[in-house]
DNA sequence: CGCACGATTCGCTGCCGGGCGAAGTGTCGT
DNA sequence: ACGACACTTCGCCCGGCAGCGAATCGTGCG
């Protein structure tokens, strides 16, 4: 776990299970002997806790075991194919996240479409006939479903990811753009996966948008 | 028992047994598995058997293990009349350590000569125009050797003193500081033993330098 | 040669701590 | 209001390891 978060990441404890291959019973009473211990710290966003690496020491004693420490398979998480596909793209419960969704998310915020984004918290839709705004009908936003309920739904949340450590866009604005963008094949989904694929044609219209 | 031996001595099975306060079995069971490991390595000499930490690697890990560690009481080893003797003044491979060591280097930060000392951190020298940068020629730091070859190691060093978990001077600098106060007689090595004597010229000298 | 001493091996005990399934808690979304 | 989900707590089992006493091995010294 201290080696997965060596890149200063914070994961959450179900991602800290599944790299050190325990349940989460294990992996939650491990987490917290580590945080009673100084050496990660803990921060609660919603339903999620994230973990991190407590301090540079830290860091620096994992590695100086690690020089000393036999060699093993490193099947560790950062470097492997799926890990790297993760890292650019993938869904995150309804929405985008990964590389690609902060460049969307600082593209609509530099538009003026979006309040700047904040973990957890909910932001609100602006303007919504920019190019991108337009491009990926930010209008249809506000009705949500059929039903006429009006959702208690923030129609934006910053939603920390968690390969970057900074907030991409959830809430109902997040749902709709991977709906958007799936519906017009710019991403596709990879199946048995949470990756996602940019197309030839999404990665041509990004592109255009600048 | 690996703090023990941090300091690069090589001690016998019965006095690492006696620091860490158990029965020659068990540490004779706990030295079987640090040999095995590769931390440490053994020398048999006559019915004794001498270990030594294997490396600088195993080293940095257990001081980079201190930095994060909770104090300790180090009480055993700190009331022996040699334990006074290695507290005040020894070698650490092959530079200063010991209270002395950690007064020469306040002096030299006070003095502008060196950047403060991180522990396990290279530092820089910077004046050597000082009364103790001329009267300990630390002009000559930087041409290392005869062979015009550039070392890579760096030429301040901070190494964590285990009698006072504060950094002392290691590096180039440190070497060269410990070559010095032998050459000029000012601090004379102990037989058998890693502690160093400050001689009388060596105090006058200290006293006149402040 | 025999004793003293350092170190090791053997057998045993106590216990800590990792690991899991099942059930509980809080948050999010419909 | 309700279900889904992330995480935690509880209770339990089990393996392994630290630690020791007694006996053994090997070396050095008288």
């Amino acid at each position: 776990m201290l080696v997965a978060l060596l890149d200063g990441r914070a994961l959450p404890a179900s991602e800290l299970a599944a790299i050190a291959r325990v349940k989460p019973p294990t992996a939650s009473a491990h987490l917290a002997q580590l945080v009673a211990g100084g050496l990660v710290t803990d921060r609660r966003i919603g339903r999620h806790r994230y973990f991190a690496l407590a301090g540079p020491e830290v860091a620096g004693a994992v590695e100086a075991l690690q020089l000393i420490a036999p060699r093993r398979a490193v099947t560790s998480y950062s470097q492997s194919a799926t890990a790297r596909r993760l890292a650019e793209a993938r869904s995150c419960y309804d929405h985008l996240a990964g590389r690609i969704a902060l460049d969307l998310a600082d593209a609509l915020v530099a538009e003026g479409a979006i309040s700047p984004l904040d973990a957890g918290e909910p932001g609100r839709l602006h303007a919504t006939d920019g190019p991108l705004g337009v491009r990926l009908r930010l209008g249809e936003v506000g009705d949500v479903g059929t039903t006429g309920v009006r959702s208690r739904r923030p129609e934006v949340r910053g939603c920390l990811d968690w390969t970057e450590r900074r907030p991409h866009i959830a809430g109902r604005l997040g749902s709709h753009l991977l709906a958007v963008l799936l519906a017009d094949g710019w991403v596709a989904r990879v199946p048995g996966d949470r990756s996602l694929r940019v197309t030839a044609a999404g990665r041509e219209a990004f592109a255009a948008l600048g």
